[in-house]
DNA sequence: AGAACATAGATTGTGCGCAATTAAATTTTA
DNA sequence: TAAAATTTAATTGCGCACAATCTATGTTCT
């Protein structure tokens, strides 16, 4: 009971349910998610994209904490698939604006069933999401103003 | 206000802040974890070893929700690094059994104080770390069982 | 204006993470 | 007991995720 090594049993981690539940909760998405042919980082890029219909390389990193290094080849398949544009700034050389499609638009009514679709996959009661939802963003502030 | 794409909205999904979470605290562990040369995911692996000193493979995915195709590569590389054996069961050739080494042992001594490291740049009141602590494993628990 | 600095995105390399498939060993069933 | 089904790990292929580096473009400072 209570080894010196407690603290790095499995059990008593706080990270690992988070980066497991985050998994499960992708796995989840992905027959939906087949369905309009995206993954799930491709999912939460058009959501923004849907949202804002033009935007930077640099912005969308900004909504979704990824950087370049991930998103350049994202969007390079978007584009593939037609749902955006990717083009220089006329203004500065050194954006590259993000702007969605009509077959982007199109993609939304297909996607508007998701949620509920994967809410009754997950299914946890409101108070808990609520509760969940704003401990996250809490740790996300901290762990991402830190930094600088 | 409240369009009916609202559910599409990035600030309204729940995924999304957890699997933000859990990428940055993973992000938060890596300049412990580069001490100790080890990933996150070989970090928890080490972690199930320490505690259960030899597992088939079948059993460390079972504990981290990882299949062979993520173990395989993991497992080898530990054993490279020396922490771990990798040998075929004599009982059952399927079963490949995973031990840690005398190195893999000492590593855990070196890896003690990472997780009080990790409290602090996380550093949430301990109710708020139970809520979440119970909610993701509810979470994990439906998505997991309801599978079979 | 020219040099130093800053910024944005692209590129490279490594390591997951997982679906799908394969291969071998074992168990079940007819 | 021979054939079929199951189990286990390994392999393959694709797409992130991110650190580190590179390149091009802008900005700032003398």
């Amino acid at each position: 009971m209570g080894d010196k090594y407690e603290a790095l049993k499995l059990k008593n981690q706080l990270c690992f349910p988070l980066y497991a539940c985050s998994k499960e909760i992708v796995k989840a998405y992905k027959p939906y998610l087949d369905e309009i042919d995206l993954t799930y980082t491709q999912y939460i890029t058009m959501m923004v994209m849907w949202e804002h219909k033009e935007l930077r390389v640099k912005d969308v990193g900004k909504y979704l904490y990824l950087d370049s290094g991930t998103l350049t080849p994202l969007l390079k398949r978007l584009e593939e698939k037609g749902y955006i544009k990717r083009q220089r700034s006329p203004e500065d050389e050194r954006d590259l604006i993000v702007t969605i499609t009509e077959s982007g638009e199109a993609l939304r009514k297909k996607a508007v069933k998701i949620p509920e679709k994967l809410g009754a996959c997950v299914d946890i009661d409101s108070e808990k999401a609520q509760a969940l939802y704003s401990i996250l963003y809490e740790i996300i502030g901290k762990l991402t103003d830190a930094e600088k």
